[in-house]
DNA sequence: CCACCATTTTGCACATCCTGCAATTTTGCA
DNA sequence: TGCAAAATTGCAGGATGTGCAAAATGGTGG
């Protein structure tokens, strides 16, 4: 478990142990019979813990499927921080590109926990908008900062969410083909061949 | 009533207006109340039919404020359709741009109803996945047509459905920007604007 | 070891969501 | 009018999700 930290009490460590055991047994029963086929009732019975209690952990079903870590939360300030904490002589889509490198490393590191992760996504399409959901609790962060990085407000200017729009987006068609080659590229190169391409303006590759 | 065409049966039109009055009281009344204070009991009885009719219409109460027209399902097709149709020497993502502005004009045309749309959307997150979800219905209908005119197979290659995604980001963050101009400036405007910098590759706009 | 407080788990009640099925009503057409 | 297709409806029932209060458990100091 690398993400228990020794300096924890026994509480905190048990809440992220059940934490991990939902949303990895919610994965493991859904890839096997699919997401109808599988109650709460069942994740729960399967860790040993009252179906009250699951909730208490994930507002959904699908968020223990989608949700990877307790600390899901932060993420998206962590990569706000990145995202300013990127040399100042970058452009706020190469900021922007690096904060994503770096994501796409930690989900590298639990590279098979992602791979059977993202195999259940797109084996039950309707997962893609709880994923999407999570993924916009981080806009606010991430607008914030690119906004202070490039000058510009935005609530006033199209620019910042549309960088930002276009960026998760490519990203999310990174970590998808990553997926079809069976993460036998890394995620690394995939991300930042495709950040390339968008700077590049998205030329017809036919064209060259 | 603009959709309805003359050459319809009264039991099709009956259909097309039941649609129409569960979507746009749903509107109304997350719009007035939220989302979690709306029942889909509420939405049948101020329109008069069982709630059991809802789910004929609907899978979810979200979808009744999320989807606008019932045709929604074709739209994937007819957006591949425009896409193939574009003149041939325009690049794929000059010839996806155009498809984008086409249906800017459609949301255009009903421009109260989906400031209010977007209004209910933006004050409950949560919908933002409903709609993401719609939306992706439409994914492999594009992806065959992007992958037709490159010539690369949408599996294969990183660019069909890294084109897909970053457009699809951009079309999301213009109309998010046009909500928050209330609609003052013409839609597609914003959308070619929106185009426009994703062809230069999202130039950092400071450095000018 | 015990006692005490904070946190977590749990059971229970309850509203809502959503589906399948069979009965009923409505519409289209001859 | 009368028949066939389609739409609406009620009902039964499983599943989701929340609030609340009681019980179990971990942490801490005596």
């Amino acid at each position: 478990m690398p993400l228990t930290a020794p300096a924890m009490s026994l509480r905190e460590r048990k809440k992220i142990d059940t934490f991990r055991a939902l949303a990895s047994t919610a994965v493991k029963l859904v890839n096997e019979r699919g997401l109808d086929n599988v109650t709460v009732e069942d994740i729960s019975a399967e860790v040993g813990v009252s179906p009250r209690t699951f909730f208490n952990y994930f507002a959904c079903k699908e968020d223990a499927v989608v949700i990877a870590y307790p600390d899901y939360a932060q993420h998206g300030e962590q990569a706000a921080e990145t995202l300013l904490a990127a040399p100042p002589e970058l452009s706020a889509l190469e900021a922007l590109t690096s904060a994503l490198v770096s994501h796409a490393d930690r989900i590298q590191e639990d590279r098979e926990e992602w791979l059977h992760r993202i195999a259940v996504i797109e084996a039950n399409p309707s997962l893609v908008s709880r994923l999407i959901a999570i993924g916009g609790e981080s806009e606010l962060s991430m607008l914030t900062a690119i906004g202070r990085r490039t000058g510009l407000d935005p609530e006033e200017d199209l620019y910042p969410g549309l960088l930002f729009s276009a960026v998760c987006g490519v990203f999310n068609a990174a970590v998808r083909h990553w997926y079809r080659l069976d993460g036998k590229q890394p995620l690394e190169e995939l991300v930042r061949a495709a950040a390339a391409a968008l700077a590049a303006g998205l030329p017809d590759p036919g064209k060259n």
